[in-house]
RNA sequence: GCCGGCGUAGCUCAGCGGUAGAGCAACCGCCUCGUAAGCGGUAGGUCGCCGGUUCGAAUCCGGCCGCCGGCUCCA
């Protein structure tokens, strides 16, 4: 059985054997066969008993297919020289009308109706299309966003580690990917404290007890690194920062007048994920989220979570990231995992519904999606490859302040329950930095870019002045770097534009004479000579603008 | 975690039963050059790990580890 997708299509097959990659070619070769046949297809439907009298004891799989059809739907088959299928179709008449400009792409296991628990198929993936142009140029296209895959980049531009001997999933930061990831977080940081934020910092690490009352614990403990014990103690690698920021609003008596709270931490957390989903960046088992949480009073909540969805639209902004969705999500009515009263539940979905329609969103809403503890609003982008991956996260939480029991007295002097947004406008910084790669190609923006200006001077009686102009860049709060290897001018060129950096600095005899540098500008495209006083003060302005250009 | 594939020098890869190779990178030397690779040399590998088959294993088989593509999961 098997539906077209986004990309092609898909076949499950519960095989005797196991398909592997090698088996494809064999298979597109008998598939042109049948289109070369120009077989006829014949649709029927059946009334569902007698479908499922067909199927019984030779194929439980579509018998349940079947039992699934709701009733008053049309039960089709399609039978081609002998061979019937259940399907909702449609389907081409004569087989000899597909294009057979096709290509069988991968193999892979998937679970019956998607259920873990159930049998696992062997599934078969394809693309098709219309002319063998369109089928080539898919390939190609599909080679080009390899090169930008930030696994390869994170290798190629000495960015980040995954070293088996650390760990699986844990990242090792080199000095170039760190420097990107301090800049990020300089950014975050300063636009947290123009809009009220107050950072934190909390241990990586907390007693058992603090998560049994958060309630993360036993119930999420399948992925979390298992408890550390010692004498009668026992502690938890952190999997998130929310329970400590919790106690630092407890540790004393709150007024309204000090909410909205606005608690901020570069926090680092760490999940054990199942090693199958282990991916670059974008998956790991230990990342660093730019955490908030906003204690507020019922009535800021709406306007609070829209000042987030402010400040995240900034982010994005800011970094050209253009190309994403917004997803509520919110609680499945038929599922126990959530936990929480259904009023509060009801109001948060309609504030954060709220919310995001009066910022302007385009949202969906998807069903099942929400925290346990509340319903949320996600931003989703997508890799070079085409995979979806949830950066930026804002959650309303009516339990957390319930579980601790925590309040704030109100004008009238009374005890009142504060609400909790949870939000990372990067979500993690991890895996944004790892979309940030491949969204930019390893072509950062200048203020991001590891090394921004190399200068190459052409011959090394040109080292002394190529030092000054890097020491005027330096001093400008520059990062430049003087090429003194002994290659040629070309050779050093080449390297610096493999490495991605963003201005190339040319210095010889003509420039040190006059005082000034050839430009040579990635972005711009750009060849011109300035004098060096201008060049330095104009990069220098790109970089405080935090400029895309 | 599950299904399938892959694992040879820092990187990209060749070798696929007879005992390890190339290019790039690194290092040393020569060259002093005007916008994407100057020339020569040196060094570097228990062929992921463990076990089996064989006179002999990088090569065949099994287990483990890691990675890749999906599936499931993602507070």
């Amino acid at each position: 059985m098997g539906p077209v997708i986004e990309h092609g299509f898909y076949y499950d097959i519960d095989a005797p054997e196991p398909i592997s990659d090698a088996d494809l070619p064999e298979i597109e070769k008998i598939m042109r066969e049948i289109l070369k046949r120009d077989l006829p297809l014949r649709r029927y439907e059946l009334p569902r008993e007698e479908a499922i009298r067909r199927y019984e004891g030779v194929d439980p799989y579509k018998v349940e297919l079947i039992q699934d059809i709701p009733e008053g739907e049309p039960i089709s088959f399609y039978e081609q020289e002998g061979f019937t299928d259940l399907c909702r179709g449609p389907h081409v008449p004569k087989t000899g009308m597909i294009p057979p400009h096709f290509k069988l792409t991968h193999v892979a296991g998937a679970y019956f109706k998607g259920d873990a628990s159930r049998p696992q198929m062997q599934r078969v993936y394809g693309v098709a299309f219309r002319s063998r142009e369109e089928l080539k140029d898919y390939l190609w296209r599909l080679e080009e966003a390899k090169k930008r895959d930030h696994r390869r980049l994170g290798r190629e531009l000495e960015l980040f580690l995954i070293d088996p001997m650390v760990g699986k999933g844990l990242v090792l930061w080199l000095p170039k990917g760190n420097i990107i990831r301090e800049e990020l977080i300089r950014f975050m940081r300063e636009e947290q404290q123009k809009r009220g934020y107050q950072l934190v910092t909390t241990p990586h690490i907390g007693s058992l007890e603090l998560y049994k009352t958060s309630g993360h614990y036993p119930y999420y403990a399948e992925s979390q690194f298992p408890p550390m014990e010692l004498e009668d103690e026992a502690y938890l690698l952190k999997p998130m920062n929310c329970p400590h920021h919790v106690r630092i609003y407890a540790a004393k008596k709150r007024s309204y007048r000090e909410l909205p709270l606005r608690l901020a931490e570069f926090g680092t957390v760490y999940r054990f994920e199942q090693s199958g989903e282990l991916h670059g960046l974008t998956r790991v088992r230990g990342f660093t989220q730019d955490d908030a949480h906003i204690f507020c009073t019922p009535e800021q909540v709406k306007d609070e979570f829209k000042k987030v969805i402010e400040l995240t639209l900034f982010v994005f902004d800011t970094l050209g990231l253009k190309d994403f969705r917004a997803r509520i999500g919110t609680r499945d009515p038929n599922s126990n995992k959530y936990v929480g009263d259904d009023a509060h539940w009801a109001l948060a979905e309609r504030q954060i519904q709220e919310a995001a329609s009066e910022m302007g969103l385009d949202y969906t809403v998807e069903e099942g999606d929400a925290a346990f503890y509340g319903p949320k609003l996600d931003f989703v982008v997508r890799d070079a490859l085409g995979r979806e991956w949830q950066l930026g996260t804002i959650q309303v939480d009516y339990n957390l302040p319930e579980r601790f029991d925590i309040t704030y007295t109100g004008p009238d002097g009374a005890p009142h329950r504060p609400v909790m947004i949870h939000r990372a406008p990067f979500g993690s910084i991890e895996r944004f930095l790892g979309i940030l790669i491949e969204h930019f190609a390893g072509e950062f923006p200048l203020w991001l870019a590891p090394v921004q200006v190399a200068i190459v001077p052409i011959t090394d009686r040109h080292h002394e002045y190529a030092e000054k102009v890097g020491g005027a860049l330096s001093a400008a709060g520059l990062r430049a770097e003087v090429d003194r290897r002994p290659e040629r001018m070309q050779a050093k060129i080449r390297d610096w534009e493999k490495q991605k950096v963003p201005v190339i600095l040319v210095v010889g005899d003509r420039e040190a004479e006059e005082n000034t540098v050839a430009v040579r500008d990635r972005r711009k495209k750009a060849r011109y000579t300035a004098p060096l006083e201008a060049v330095v003060a104009d990069l220098a302005e790109r970089v405080r603008g935090r400029r895309l250009e």
